[in-house]
DNA sequence: CCTTAAATTGGGAATGTTCCCAATAATAAA
DNA sequence: TTTATTATTGGGAACATTCCCAATTTAAGG
């Protein structure tokens, strides 16, 4: 009717030819003479014919479609993974469907439906802040469709996941801050739902272990990562009888959030405290001062991770690995510390 | 073989039933015994049963899918919009399948080309700054499948569109600039390929000539949105004998980068020379100083394109509107003007 | 207990492709 | 010219689902 789109049968019926004919000229099969050949593409270019990847999808029992989730959109972060996963996916003739769970468990499992439901060869996750229960990611190997997490990974899953090493960086960041004489650094944490806040979390301890800094748990805050809150915490830390003079914040919009915040109090950044992130936004250059922060190679996180979810595609169930990809980070000391 | 998903066959040999019979359980039909309705739902759970969508949209020529075509993912412009589509997408059954052009015109007739072959029911696009001719999105029209473009729009189809006001954005931003008596304002304009550049460049103008103050076209750069080039631009307006005291940029990314470059040639923002930007990007509330922008309603842009480009769908070809939706900007003064 | 009506179920076509196997047409060899 | 061989084409199943129509079962009424 009204919305008829040319089909391989259109094709057929005007040339007097069989669907299988004019299906092999498509595909590109050999065995059709050149005539017919010529006859079908001209035609089928005159039609704006276009294959229904829907019924070949069908057949081949292989939709061609990798799926990807992520927790938030508005930082540069997961758009960013998300155009490495895109351009390796692409280049191996791979679709994608984005979803994105705004930090909710419930639209997580959602969109895990509509996945399924769409038949996706394979599945990449960043985890919601609040996802405690895996079930509804399990039925994707029971299913024996592959899946591959990064940077928010699932401990109880034993699938290929990519990370940077965020004990590490934090590490590290925490060390540099020590180096330029800090004394109280104050911590606000993630989440300990999420591996990402307890390894950082980790890393700030053992540095300051390393150095001999007694641990004040009064100056480590896990939130819920809700930007509004940030001010709430900082305002407590610069009230406490001694107060930080230095903050590690769990990311950066966390870290320029507070450093917002310190600067409208008339602190001096670094002198009076100094301030460093995690993953180097786009943002953390900008500002003044520029944000001392711990870069993450994201487009890499994203072709890897893609990379690995392709070979678990095509690998058969029995032998899929559980490979897990350390990424390397980087400390970029900028004016804020 | 290995991978076999569960089907409504499936389920129908194991009770003994047809497939018709376990469809309509599947589907809410009343015309079913509760024992049988039990029956199906248990078996369908426990068995991990998802519907087949790739055969539903077969069947029904109609995939519930609509596509997103943008330009880029870099600035938070773009995923702000997608939110808002897909936000509106989502609340009424639509899935979403988003590509990015990376400003390639050969990448977008890639996309469009993807679409079509995973049956969308409608297409949303923001152009590329190369597209000038628009071939590959006229097959949709004559296909049937509705566009709908918004920001960066085509001129020469008669479709749906939703932009902002850019000729008052940047009318009030230049007359914002005049009345804090700035004399020679330059602005870095975009490629006359794109339709905001052009009606950007117009607003320019007009509040120019209302105020009587000449226009200088050496002033007027257009360039091509690449950020790298943005510094010989700059460079060459400062070095200018009579230079400018205020620059106008066309979107935000460019002006933050004229910010930048100013700052560190020692000038000072805004007395020596003041910036505007256009867009109100993330970023722009965080530099030092915080950057001059006429806010654009982002989310809504999203939500509209979304709520049109579904009501077309929904519509016979032969009752498609053209209505092209303007939404209000909002000049934002802080500190950089 | 039989008839009639209603409730429940089954059969099969249709969606657009691909691919195997069989059938036909064209060419080569005898 | 006839047969054998190859090149080209056609037929039909399969993929998972829905929906119409017909068949069967169950319940109700006499």
């Amino acid at each position: 009717m009204k919305r008829h789109q040319t089909t391989i049968v259109d094709i057929a019926r005007k040339l007097n030819l069989s669907k299988s004919t004019v299906s092999r000229v498509l595909t590109g099969h050999p065995s059709v003479s050149e005539k017919t050949r010529r006859a079908v593409m001209e035609l089928a270019e005159q039609l704006d014919y276009q294959r229904n990847m829907l019924s070949v999808s069908l057949l081949n029992k292989k939709s061609n479609t990798i799926g990807i989730i992520v927790p938030e959109f508005m930082s540069s972060y997961f758009p960013q993974v998300i155009m490495g996963a895109q351009e390796v996916a692409a280049e191996m003739g791979y679709n994608t469907i984005i979803c994105h769970s705004n930090e909710h468990y419930e639209t997580e499992v959602a969109n895990t439906r509509l996945m399924l439901a769409n038949q996706v060869d394979g599945l990449l996750v960043s985890l919601t802040k609040e996802t405690r229960n895996f079930d509804h990611l399990k039925i994707f190997e029971r299913k024996g469709i592959p899946i591959v997490f990064f940077n928010r990974v699932c401990d109880e899953m034993d699938v290929p996941k990519v990370v940077v090493d965020d004990y590490e960086g934090a590490f590290r960041a925490v060390e540099h801050l020590i180096k330029r004489k800090k004394k109280r650094i104050a911590h606000l944490a993630g989440p300990d739902s999420l591996l990402i806040s307890v390894k950082r979390l980790r890393g700030y301890r053992d540095a300051l272990k390393k150095y001999n800094i007694p641990i004040d748990e009064e100056l480590i805050i896990p939130y819920d990562l809700t930007i509004a809150k940030v001010k709430i915490y900082v305002n407590h830390l610069l009230r406490l009888s001694n107060p930080p003079d230095a903050i590690f914040a769990i990311n950066d919009p966390t870290a320029i959030e507070a450093l917002q915040i310190v600067k409208k109090k008339g602190l001096e950044v670094p002198k009076d405290i100094a301030i460093v992130g995690f993953s180097n936004d786009l943002a953390s250059g900008l500002i003044d001062p520029a944000l001392t922060t711990v870069s993450q190679p994201v487009k890499e996180m994203g072709q890897t991770a893609a990379q690995l979810l392709i070979d678990q595609i095509n690998r058969d169930v029995s032998e899929w690995k559980t490979i897990i990809r350390v990424l390397k980070t980087e400390l970029i000391v900028r004016k804020s510390s």
